[in-house]
DNA sequence: TGGTTACTTGAATCTGCTA
DNA sequence: CTAGCAGATTCAAGTAACC
């Protein structure tokens, strides 16, 4: 299943690595993952197991000095995990991390620090979320993710279609509903108890995968958990590393990986884009007689003509050129789609030059 | 009306001043104010021009004022006011900073530097937002305001029972909905232009004030612009002092506050929750594992199936797209609604996926 | 005057390939 | 690297125009 590729030699795929995240990163290739999704603890302010970056031990003496002494901790772990995951990172990849006002600030600054590129801020709004039982602040109902690519130019996956789909067709936003984690999907350990603290709903992952990685994609999750990324991507037919510190989650989640069946190639197929479409030179529908040299085109709103050229541009008035520029040059626009403007006639009707274009491409793919 | 009191002496109450507003706050007296609210520039980074599909140009925040030479520098910028802002704030005083993705996490993370204690951070979900034109990102739907108090225990003013009542009973939640400011609403110049590039909604002032002020509390807005905070702040019985560098808006802020009545509160709660039955897409039943991809599906009449693909689109046998589309093709009808249409099997039984629809409303039966 | 349609607009880090 | 060019891409409201 895992098939190794000469791009990606000696990845350990769909398996959880023990161990510290930042050595266990650094013990894979670089430039070798698709996409990261990082869920970072953020409790570790306050506590008494709080270490300086040198490892020493933090006492909790006073207030103001034990918070300031927290935040530099803080971001000395967050600095490190990032650059051993940018390390790993392809160079079109990209990454999620989700995080509350605890360490989100922390962890965004950090990422546009070290040069990741914001993409977009997700806000993750709970349907159910635990109220404020004291009545002090409000209800905290969201947390937030933040999508980034490794670095400004980067060409990062994003499957816009197939999130209009799941949006009922109209663009996907970025704030996503969704209940937390219970009931059943809510793993429990041997002792019954909840088995991790901020197990992440599989909807979640389901909407985020299917956004921004394709089918055979590799996802790394440094925070494994209980596996929440690795069920999903199985599922979803995209490869995953999981890697967790702690014996108890890797077994759990191993467990649950094991029961996920994944899904058939056929439903993995989602909407896509015309961009992701061939491209047909407008000139190939005059070689193939579909329209003729000499004839005559109308743009959609009837106002304006050109003739067909036999190389395949256009002549109208005052300007000869593409469909695309003579079009353009109509309307007084910096830009103009020929194929979508121009129609021609057929048994007294104006059909869209469009419809021969996809006569072609159907011909090019093979219909299932 | 602004009657002077030992503890504020030379406040310049409910006037707007000019100039750089770290050197005017510096001028005000310390520990003075009670509330801070601040819009500053987001230190949009953007490229080219942006056109509309049909081609129209979109008018972009290029103003002077958003321009900053490095990430550094917009540091630096933010830490100066940031320190200016804490100097002038009561000891149990509170801050309100928004932003978007592009600078929240410096505020947020020099908000923290300083010793601001965050307290929530409050999404506001726009009703309308500016889609993304190229379909490349998310539609960025959001921004985000952290809501920080001046140390870790201040004594923080917080109208638990005022936000309740304004949410139907139930604990106000951190993501508010508003629309963006459109309409009679929006501030126009003398020459007919908008007059402010990025005016917020009263609407949201409104919440932010009732929820962390009382009357007769001073509130202090840094980046006053066209003086939404002064407007909402002088209706509520709350006194403001704004600063704002340009005359234009100095001016216009001016004349609309002079336009504003102080009103009684209970002639001011406006009905900004959305009653309407909230849209479910029926992605949302595959992300949620209620359907699972490569099931299949059923028409009502029994005639026709196709099968759920993992972006919650339907594959029949030779059409593709929503369960709508694929409803109407089978049945060669202009529309169909997918919803009644479509059945699946549970134990042996033919069951509507209008029942999960009705499942998801029922868990989404929030205000907001 | 009323109802329908068309047009406008909003804090936006908004393309990709080939020569 | 830049330049050139094909061609893909939008949602909700409010306002104006029109019948």
């Amino acid at each position: 299943m895992a098939k190794p590729t000469p791009e990606a030699p000696v990845l350990p795929l769909d398996t959880i690595m023990s161990g510290d995240c930042v050595a266990a990163m650094n013990s894979l290739p670089e430039n070798s993952v698709d996409l990261i999704f990082a869920d970072p603890p953020y409790n570790l302010q306050l506590r008494g197991d709080l270490h300086r970056p040198d490892n020493s031990r933090v006492d909790a003496v006073d207030d103001h000095w034990d918070q300031f002494e927290s935040l530099k901790a803080y971001d000395a772990f967050t600095r490190g995990w990032l650059k051993a995951a940018r390390r790993v990172l392809k160079p079109d990849g990209a990454i999620w991390v989700i995080g509350s006002y605890h360490n989100i600030y922390r962890v965004g600054a950090t990422l546009q620090d070290q040069g990741f590129w914001i993409l977009n801020d997700v806000v993750w709004r709970k349907t159910n979320p635990m109220p404020n039982f004291r009545g002090k602040r409000l209800t905290n109902a969201h947390e937030t993710m933040i999508w980034a690519s490794k670095s400004e130019g980067s060409k990062y996956t994003f499957n816009y279609e197939a999130m209009k789909a799941l949006n009922e067709g109209v663009q996907m936003r970025s704030d996503w509903t969704f209940p937390i984690c219970t009931g059943h999907e809510r793993l429990k350990n041997a002792r019954g108890e909840k088995a991790h603290p901020t197990q992440k709903p599989e909807s979640l992952l389901h909407r985020l995968l299917i956004g921004s990685t394709n089918p055979g994609d590799v996802v790394l999750d440094p925070f494994f958990g209980t596996g929440t990324t690795g069920a999903v991507a199985t599922m979803l037919g995209r490869h995953f590393i999981g890697i967790e510190r702690e014996e108890e989650y890797r077994q759990i989640a191993a467990e649950r990986i094991a029961r996920v069946r994944s899904l058939p190639p056929a439903a993995l197929e989602v909407s896509t884009s015309r961009r992701t479409e061939p491209r047909v030179p407008f000139g190939q529908l005059v070689e193939r007689g579909m329209l003729r040299p000499g004839e005559e085109l109308q743009s959609g709103n009837g106002r304006h003509r050109a003739k067909i050229r036999a190389d395949g541009t256009l002549a109208g008035e005052n300007i000869k050129g593409s469909i695309h520029q003579v079009g353009a040059a109509y309307e007084g626009a910096p830009s103009c789609n020929g194929w979508t403007y121009w129609h021609f006639k057929r048994e007294g009707k104006s059909v869209s030059i469009d419809i021969l274009r996809q006569q072609i491409r159907d011909e090019m793919i093979k219909p299932d």
